[in-house]
DNA sequence: GGTAAATATTTTAAGTTTGAAACATATGAA
DNA sequence: TTCATATGTTTCAAACTTAAAATATTTACC
């Protein structure tokens, strides 16, 4: 029995500190935890796409762009919701103007710095955004509605180690 | 004593079901997880892009395309590939095209079906995919450090279930 | 003050992406 | 067969997106 157990030991060792850094060049585990969080996300990004287009006629970047306003009364720079979006200067430039076509946006000069141009929405873009929002948020709820409220958390969590790791990783290769 | 407990009691009682759907129209944790999600990808996504245009000379779009065929060696059908991204079929034409003049895909017609175009890898494509999933993988591998083997299994476990949820959401408003 | 570096924005070119319409072929039912 | 419907792909217009260059202004340092 114990030398039969003793090679059983062994094999079981080895497959478990296989898993970690043993197999170079094998990095398994972290690729498929990043194709599957692009699945969860493209699932719901195209979801919501859709049902922003066909119950509101508006195209996501849009609601993404008049999100952030909402959140910020006194208006934003571009440069800020540039940031906050994760998204290039210019891009934002062009979702800006045709916001403001739609009268839904609108631009002012920074009274302090000439170079800047501060956004916020119009009334109109607030009355349109806060229905849009509350529909938002109940798609939200019904796409997460297989989770509990501790598997929420949890993914919280996860995820906020994740955004951690990566960032720290970024910042590494930056200065490089 | 008795009676103050009590009143701590109905307080405490009354919080912790405020959160779960006494509040109606509330999803705020639901909207946080989701902000959350999207952030990891963004970042994530942007860092992967960056690099592969820096160091391969390659878009992430076509990177994607090519890994998509790199796993199916007699080749996929544009809808196919098309379904496995999640992307439009108009855009996998382009991509394909792209792919194409760059001599790393080709395009065959199906024996089977006069409809259908087959693509993979030419051997070229093999060859300078090989080293950039290599790259890709060590890169990942970089990004999720801050993860433990544990971390990461929990991870792929909800987002496995996240998955599964926004799929059941997803199709149950498809038959309404 | 003068000037180099930094910051805010726009512009541009190339590429990506979508949704819808158009087209080609296949399949199944009468 | 024949036709209605389904499937595979392309085309098209509009929008989105990026990276890089250009412009305008501010800031910091001498």
């Amino acid at each position: 029995m114990r030398s039969e157990s003793t090679r059983e030991d062994w094999t079981i060792s080895v497959d478990a500190e296989t898993k970690a850094s043993e197999r170079p060049g094998d990095h398994e585990a972290e690729l498929r935890l990043w194709l599957r969080m692009l699945t969860c996300t493209s699932l719901i990004e195209g979801e919501i796409r859709t049902r922003l287009r066909k119950r509101f006629d508006i195209t996501l970047p849009r609601f993404d762009l008049m999100a952030q306003l909402e959140k910020a009364p006194d208006g934003l720079t571009l440069g800020e919701v540039s940031r906050r979006m994760m998204v290039s200067n210019g891009n934002v430039t062009g979702l800006v103007e045709r916001l403001v076509a739609e009268g839904l946006v609108e631009r002012r000069a920074s009274p302090k710095d000439r170079r800047a141009t501060y956004v916020r929405l119009t009334d109109e873009g607030r009355a349109v955004f806060s229905g849009m929002a509350r529909a938002h948020g109940d798609w939200m709820a019904e796409l997460f509605d297989g989770l509990d409220p501790e598997e929420i958390g949890s993914l919280m969590e996860l995820l906020a180690k994740t955004k951690r790791s990566v960032q720290r990783a970024t910042m590494e290769t930056d200065q490089r």
